[in-house]
DNA sequence: TACTTGACAGCAT
DNA sequence: AATGCTGCCAAGT
């Protein structure tokens, strides 16, 4: 396995892995953190990649608007919003979350 | 090997 | 407010 490959991926997710609970970050912050700046892309492709089982709390990603990038009514986006809302994080009538509020 | 795609985001129109 | 374009970087075709 080469450097660009483990290291990119592993740099992720160790940032994800650092949100504490409660929280949540944006794509963008999180490839800004992981030393990508501009790699929100690629922050959600290596997360995309985790296994179900995966210890990442990779629920704790939302895009930019504080919305879940995932498609509404599919299972994975139920998912993270139910860990979301258990954590406390409080979604609006529309679906989308207080930044403001919730924002790392 | 080259082009397209993708859990995004910021800026321009 | 809604599109569209560009940057990023690995994977798929």
């Amino acid at each position: 396995m080469t450097d660009s490959e483990l290291g990119l991926n592993q740099r992720i997710w160790q940032v994800v892995a650092a949100i504490p609970p409660g929280r949540v970050a944006t794509y963008g912050q999180v490839a800004e953190k992981a030393g990508l700046s501009r790699a929100a892309r690629r922050v959600g492709y290596a997360l995309r990649g985790l296994p179900t089982n995966t210890r990442i709390p990779w629920h704790r990603v939302v895009n930019s608007q504080g919305r879940i990038s995932l498609p509404e009514g599919s299972k994975p986006h139920a998912t993270q919003r139910d860990r979301l809302a258990r954590e406390g994080v409080v979604f609006s009538a529309t679906g989308t979350i207080d930044l403001r509020h919730h924002g790392w």
